[in-house]
DNA sequence: TAAAGTACTTTGAAATTCAAAGTATAATGA
DNA sequence: TCATTATACTTTGAATTTCAAAGTACTTTA
């Protein structure tokens, strides 16, 4: 039981971080609206919400809004649970440097 | 600015973020006591400390304690800096969750 | 003195990251 | 109306990173 224990692989990375953050906040978030938010690149992006997707902490929705493609993202149960595990192990390593 | 603008790239993996985070709070640490507190392997640790120490971040020491040799790491006045700084982006992250 | 242990370092395969290019459709302008 | 530009992603593959196994150079132990 190191120090970095609970630190999740999957959310190890600044994009998967801030796509999570946003997504605890907001019921959801489409893919220009992280790619704003991030300020990441489509491919980048992309990659990363399928990461995310994989690992099933959070889901995607397809749709059309008038004539347009519109993907939207959301948290699943399991991914609020890893995200708030993971804030709690984020957090703990932070206290230590009081 | 985006909410992950002030996440270090350099700190964003465990295995570096645990390390910093050791050499934060302990003036100095060994290889063995990094290896042992992060549960990392040898050649992995030994690529994340030369990544910090390429990023000055943290500082090599190599000496004979009796015969047998020794490494030992310390954090930089450039890592002080720029950890306290990702530290406070975690913290801006994680308070936005609350 | 051979075998096992210590303290790393090197190596290279595997996984990940990333942006450029591609796809498909829609909107615009001439 | 038809070419051009824009939108919303997806695919691709080169570059980088991660990782553990194997290697090196001793030292300790039996």
């Amino acid at each position: 039981m190191s120090i970095i224990t609970n630190i999740n692989k999957l959310f190890d990375h600044r994009i998967r971080l801030g796509i999570m953050s946003v997504l605890m906040v907001n019921e959801y978030a489409d893919f220009n609206m992280l790619k704003e938010l991030l300020g990441a690149t489509d491919g980048n992006l992309a990659s990363h919400t399928k990461a995310l997707e994989k690992g099933e902490y959070i889901k995607v929705e397809k749709q059309f809004i008038g004539r347009k493609p519109n993907t939207r993202y959301s948290t699943t149960k399991l991914g609020r649970a890893a995200f708030k595990k993971h804030i709690e192990a984020l957090e703990s390593i932070i206290n230590k440097q009081k």
